[in-house]
DNA sequence: CCGTTCCAGTTAAACGTTTTTCCGGATTAT
DNA sequence: ATAATCCGGAAAAACGTTTAACTGGAACGG
């Protein structure tokens, strides 16, 4: 472990002008630099981000906080979001907050206290702990917006707007809604985009509120099995829809024959459950790389008024809507 | 931010005393101690870890090197070592290196820059970057071990012996083999489990080798359309084995009807394809807190001869196999 | 020729901790 | 009574950087 002491020494220069050469500051000759950058490239040396952290006041590091890596729409994001960063230069400290608040506040205190330089953060809930506010660093939300803060996000609205033009097209009137949770913005504009986008045509026949993690509540079955004449259920996300068809197939009720069925997210399992899920495809990697862009103005100084950080979505037709 | 300063200069006391007491250090009274930490309280004083990191060459952080996300088998390896370092204290820097050698060496040197005490590592092909040997830090290797490292990953002979067992019960006498990289010793050792198991009266007919994120190479598809009279299809992993029910489906070929498949990892999609995948389940978040803690033990010092680190593995019947 | 500016570099302070050394007074041992 | 020990605490150095302030000489303008 070269430190800068040992390439002043063997340059036979003070640290200042190594730190400066070393900074691509202006006030030091060609020759010097010259010199030292060889002796910086034989010594190996790379500068100790912890010193560098205590000086600057920066770590190079930047912190993201997911609710639930189990769930497979979040490696996707955290895979973009890593690598975008590292091109950057920038260390990814993972917080899996398993969808509950005490953790995520614990990974949040944990995160500030190692002084990551900005956080990328897709919240468990409504509540905003209070280690995001006394942060005093960038934070920019991921997938669930929530007023008074930076995010990159998809056309929640758009979404639902899509899927309601899909389900007329296809004949289906009246619909059960499995919606994701009321205080969650991103499930609450899915609904909206959903429900209000042709009030007059579309029916909604029953509605029970989930989490996204899938989990069918006793009401949920309930509603299930006895569907109320509804053609088509309109799922929250994609492990909603999944779990849905395959409580469906279990009570010997047919997808998409007897009744139709589709998600939102397009997350890998779309594609290989049976049928494959006709759902909402978000741009993931889109998304993680300009949140970490976002997150990276804003470290650098820029209170740049959250540009444009809503991504369109896309519908995906596979095999689990019939049309009637 | 409040500093150790900040707290000397409130209890009015020297700087050292308040560290010793944060430290637990012996050499101060009982009356100033706990003034000291009544102090630390109200000002919701936290340690500046950079601060700290400097003047001990230590951060109280770990690497997590993964090859792929995307691989639904590592997002739950990532939680459970992302949990247990939390409750140790340990932040955990992620790297995903999406299967790609410079990626992960680039990612390995980011970590060493940035003075991780650990490195939780699976990595992605047999030879080690040099980043690994320079690193001067515990390395623990998970679910891929390699000679000369300390390691975390289950019985992948027993896992193939169970599946030699299982297919003879059922009948399966002529199999078919997707077996997955040949450097990669997890890939070698289920593969000659099953291989080795009953040499006499198992038959391989065909062994083709895949990469475990599951493509489907050409020899492959010729492999399983042609299947010499193979009736049970052993995949390396049940990306192998998702795969190739797909591609056996799609071409007309029942599963398990004509063709009987079996996987390896029980990933959590092992559950929702149809039919269910009958596979070889590995206890992940055992694993993944086995690692921690053995990482955190070579961190503490102890050069403790790598403890048990392997565990044992069990058969998940499902419905992807059929007794002939 | 002298004063100013500029150049190339040095010194030293600072960031927030931990740790080693030191110190004065009280207690104990001789 | 004197010397040795112990105890609670303080002072200061150190970790590896960056940066503000400084310096000595060369170049330059008047």
């Amino acid at each position: 472990m070269a430190t800068i002491k040992d390439l002043a020494a063997k340059v036979g220069v003070s640290v200042a002008t190594v730190s400066n050469v070393l900074n691509d500051k202006p006030n030091v000759g060609a020759t010097v630099r010259q010199k030292v950058l060889r002796a910086a490239k034989e010594l190996g040396y790379r500068p100790h981000r912890a010193a560098q952290a205590m000086r600057k006041g920066r770590t190079r590091a930047i912190g993201l906080v997911l609710p639930d890596l189990t769930n497979p729409f979040f490696p996707q994001l955290a895979q973009a979001v890593e690598n975008t960063a590292r091109n950057l230069g920038l260390l990814v400290c993972l917080i899996d907050s398993q969808g509950c608040a005490q953790g995520e506040t614990d990974g949040l205190i944990l995160l500030s206290q190692h002084g990551v330089d900005g956080i990328i953060w897709c919240p468990v809930g409504p509540q905003v702990p209070a280690p995001v506010r006394t942060l005093g660093r960038p934070v920019v939300l991921i997938d669930r917006p929530k007023p008074g803060f930076a995010a990159v996000h998809s056309n929640y609205l758009l979404g639902g707007q899509l899927l309601a033009k899909y389900a007329l097209q296809c004949g289906h009137t009246r619909v059960g809604l499995l919606s994701g949770p009321r205080n969650l913005e991103s499930a609450q504009q899915r609904r909206n985009g959903f429900v209000r986008a042709f009030p007059k045509r579309l029916e909604i026949a029953w509605e029970v509120r989930l989490g996204f993690d899938g989990i069918l509540s006793r009401e949920a079955r309930d509603a299930l099995l006895r569907r109320r004449r509804a053609t088509l259920i309109v799922a929250g996300n994609d492990l909603i829809a999944i779990n849905t068809i395959h409580f469906l197939t279990e009570r010997g009720i047919a997808v998409p024959d007897e009744v139709s069925v589709v998600g939102f997210d397009d997350i890998s399992w779309a594609r290989i459950v049976s049928p494959r899920l006709t759902t909402i495809a978000q741009p993931l990697v889109a998304i993680g790389t300009r949140a970490v862009e976002l997150l990276q103005e804003r470290m650098a100084g820029a209170t740049v008024p959250s540009r444009a950080t809503v991504f369109d979505v896309t519908l995906v037709e596979r095999e689990s809507v019939k049309s009637i």
